[in-house]
DNA sequence: TTTGTTCTGGTCACTCTGACCTTTACAGAA
DNA sequence: TTCTGTAAAGGTCAGAGTGACCAGAACAAA
């Protein structure tokens, strides 16, 4: 007899808001857990895999269910399944990692049992979930400057200082305007729109958008996921 | 009700073994199915998930229980599950890729319905187990390019020949000898043990060794899994 | 017209890499 | 013993990429 094993999905999502200050932090929502084991914690979005759904729907649909959005960036993050990880039975969970625009993220849901805390200063979690979003936080850094996904933070079109200030926020440290301009630029990921935007007390900077056409270099053979 | 989800663990073996002609090629164990779905067709060998057991000894119990052996580097790769990929129902795969030394790839078992296949000429295997593979292809080549896995192909010791030969084989491309012993130096991944190996009609190389004491620089703050 | 700001393009030193060359040290043949 | 073939080991050199830094350009506001 197989004891039964519970499969969930769950997600770290991300996004960038406005702190008290209103400075723009990295931010993540979770929720708060009505029932045990640890009734009372905050907890990543999740719940059980759907037999009907693919996992990365799952996180979709859980991600849009407490937060009102729709991700900009979806991937696998890790499948999380110690057998102690959970004091009410064997349970493991599938962890995906999601991006969402900024502009949407004000919008975002907050009500008694969902709440955005800044990623670098979390409660203690229910379960192992604040390895979970350490992980995810690894990732992100890792993968940004590697890969191209700041922009899923931005909407279609942007400066080169807002794409800048992405990185500066997630990595956590100042970048040089000029340097950062070079790298993009031999990265070929983005294109001038050719458009400028004016009101500002300084020289009027170029809009640019992302270049679907250059492949993203990181997931292999599993391209599916990803930029939606 | 939710409709059962069946979990199971499947691992991609990795080993170098000698062709018809002797010269080492990246080699992968295969299981042949017995029953429905895919009766017949060659797998990755797995099983049902334990729910006693955690995912990764799963898999390394299931390494053992086909070819005998114990895996020098084990990491999970991806969760598989989308809902179409077994026609008997839905399955949810974590599968993990290994590593094992070629010395004991040669007392591997095989038989009837297990056999070793170059990893670049498979047949077509049940499920999504070309996918699988491909993936797990891709990642071994990346990571061997940042990471220090290399040696779990090979014994304590070794010469940087040896460690260059197996860079060549996954990689496919020949290396320049001295600039590969550049960079390895470089990386401080390796330590020279004092000794020559003799014998051979040329200058005698040094035998070197891993420095374990140095971190790798992969797995984030999931280190619990990896070298053993 | 002046000033403050950021955008944008550029230089320079340093590091890393790939290509290539030379010397060293052995085994085996002559 | 000497010669020869082979791979180890150590080095040079040009090109690419990066971080630090400088300077002109182009605007809004004073």
């Amino acid at each position: 007899m197989s004891a039964a094993i519970d499969l969930a999905v769950s997600t770290v999502i991300f996004a960038l808001r406005p702190d008290a200050a209103g400075h723009l932090v990295l931010s993540i929502p979770l929720v708060r857990r009505t029932r045990d084991p640890f009734e009372g914690r905050w907890a990543l979005p999740g719940g059980a895999a759907d037999a009907a759904e693919s996992l990365a729907d799952t996180a979709a649909r859980k991600l849009a269910e407490t937060t009102g959005l729709s991700p900009a960036y979806l991937e696998q993050l890790y499948c999380f399944g110690e057998p102690d990880r959970s004091p009410s039975g064997r349970v493991v969970s599938v962890v995906y990692w999601a991006l969402v625009r900024t502009d949407e993220a004000e919008l975002a849901a907050e009500g008694e049992n969902v709440a955005w805390f800044e990623a670098d200063e979390l409660p203690q979690l229910a379960f192992d979930h604040n390895l979970i979003v350490g992980y995810a936080l690894w990732r992100l850094r890792t993968k940004l400057e590697y890969s191209r996904i700041a922009h899923a933070f931005l909407g279609p079109t942007f400066t080169l200082a807002e794409l800048r200030q992405v990185h500066e926020i997630v990595l956590q440290k100042p970048l040089d305007p000029a340097n950062f301009r070079r790298q993009i630029e031999a990265s070929r990921a983005v294109v001038p729109t050719g458009q400028h935007v004016t009101g500002g007390r300084h020289r009027p900077p170029r809009l640019y958008r992302y270049d679907a056409s250059v492949q993203l270099v990181d997931n292999g053979p599993l391209t599916s996921a990803g930029i939606r």
